[in-house]
DNA sequence: GCCTTGACGTTAG
DNA sequence: ACTAACGCCAAGG
């Protein structure tokens, strides 16, 4: 099989629509999870090709953080949508922009399970 | 076709 | 513990 970058961009919107309610998880944790573990710069860029491209379906691309949990790509959403929309589904935050990820992180791996 | 930039992560100082 | 630099891969100029 071919492995092309649309592929992985593929993939990478798959598994953020995986990502339950409520939950978050990391640009790392994904491009982990699709045996690209260099690749997580290239998850960010996915997300945001996305949004500009607009595939049909909505992922929640706001459950997407860095390692920090940190919502780096924040200045990508409407105002402070991106945290307004964490705080709706529950997720608590250490700091503003900061998610309390050690309650709150989803392995991508237990799509496996 | 080369150089710069970027929703990250790890290592070195 | 904190800050700086490098590596990574793809896209745009």
């Amino acid at each position: 099989m071919k492995s092309s970058t649309a592929d992985f961009y593929d993939r990478v919107y798959n598994v953020v629509a995986e990502i339950p309610y409520g939950k978050v998880t990391s640009y790392g944790a994904i491009a982990g999870y699709l045996g690209v573990k260099s690749g997580a710069r290239m998850v960010g860029y996915a997300l945001n090709n996305y949004q500009t491209e607009e595939l049909g379906f909505e992922i929640p691309a706001h459950r997407v953080l860095n390692r920090l949990g940190q919502l780096t790509g924040r200045a990508y959403f409407e105002g402070d949508s991106m945290r307004e929309r964490l705080t709706q589904e529950g997720v608590t935050f250490s700091e503003e922009y900061t998610v309390d990820m050690e309650k709150h992180f989803w392995d991508p791996s237990i799509l496996d399970n």
